[in-house]
DNA sequence: GAACCGTGGTT
DNA sequence: TAACCAAGGTT
């Protein structure tokens, strides 16, 4: 008889250890604080992108307080092009949060933390996690990807069923809390780099001995797919040009410097309209436009 | 649950 | 080259 085939974890733990990358917010110094900014930047945002932005966001805002203290055009201009920049909005928010009702320190609480504004199910997991070492699943879409294909033997995860993808991660942690919390750091790795959605290198795989999806023959996904969300003529894309000039801009800008980003006349002003409704945009007295809020205070 | 919210690299 | 994809959250 051939030896049983070991855990994922004892497969998947050694390759980690051995393997991980040396991302700036998994070093040792790194705060939770730290931890919870590379965890809002990451959201749907590539690795590379994020990794020159969090080193600078650092170095300016070492603590929850201090970005508190930023103006919002400051923390906005910071945020750069990493894209969907209400999340950067959040971030202000939940370091005002942190610094006036928790002491400056980040919550370790999963429930605590979700209660944050942009801090969902996700992130909440990945802090307690990674930053405190905590024994609790974190489900992202590689741990999603990583699951359906080892575990179930699917090609990939199909629609977001958020119980039961805790559920299954959950039941692969260890018992040990530390551990538990490492293993679920190995497993958004392997998906990142090694059990990828389109090309999977399983020949780099630690797991592939106890890969249900290997073992079935790596059969192609065939559940349903969301349609593809475009992004062309959509006001998102039109919010982006408002915003990168506003973002580029050394002072406050005419309107008619704003209308030359887009033709269609009634969907920028829409899209004007909707950035000032959300705080990213700001409207002077004199009519010009900034990123933003300019702080009230001088005089 | 579906739609919306940016940006840029890869295939 | 048009799709696809990247450590999601909110409404």
């Amino acid at each position: 008889m051939a030896p049983p085939v070991p855990p994922l974890t004892d497969l998947v733990l050694p390759w980690f250890d051995a393997q991980a990358r040396d991302l700036p917010w998994r070093r040792a110094e790194t705060t939770p604080w730290g931890v919870m900014v590379s965890e809002f930047m990451l959201q749907q945002t590539p690795v590379a992108r994020v990794e020159p932005v969090w080193t600078r966001w650092m170095a300016e805002w070492p603590l929850p307080s201090s970005l508190a203290a930023a103006p919002r055009a400051e923390v906005l201009r910071a945020w750069g092009k990493l894209g969907y920049p209400r999340r950067a909005l959040r971030l202000h928010e939940a370091a005002r949060v942190i610094a006036t009702e928790h002491d400056d320190v980040v919550p370790s609480d999963v429930d605590v933390l979700e209660s944050l504004p942009g801090v969902g199910s996700y992130t909440a997991r990945a802090v307690a996690a990674f930053a405190y070492r905590r024994r609790c699943p974190v489900v992202d879409t590689n741990v999603r990807r990583v699951v359906a294909r080892a575990v179930h033997g699917r090609g990939d995860a199909g629609p977001v069923r958020a119980r039961a993808d805790l559920a299954d991660v959950e039941a692969l942690l260890p018992a040990d809390e530390a551990t538990a919390a490492r293993l679920s750091a190995a497993l958004m790795e392997l998906g990142a780099v090694v059990c990828t959605a389109r090309n999977p290198r399983c020949e780099l795989c630690p797991a592939r001995r106890t890969c249900a999806w290997q073992a079935a023959g790596r059969p192609a996904y065939t559940g349903p797919r969301r349609p593809p969300q475009g992004y062309a003529g959509t006001d998102r894309q039109v919010r982006g040009k408002l915003l990168d000039v506003l973002r580029e801009a050394p002072a406050p800008v005419e309107k008619v410097v704003l209308d030359a980003v887009w033709s269609n006349a009634a969907q920028r002003d829409r899209c004007l309209d909707s950035l000032l409704v959300d705080g990213l945009a700001e409207q002077l007295a004199d009519g010009r436009f900034s990123l933003g809020c300019t702080p009230v205070s001088g005089e």
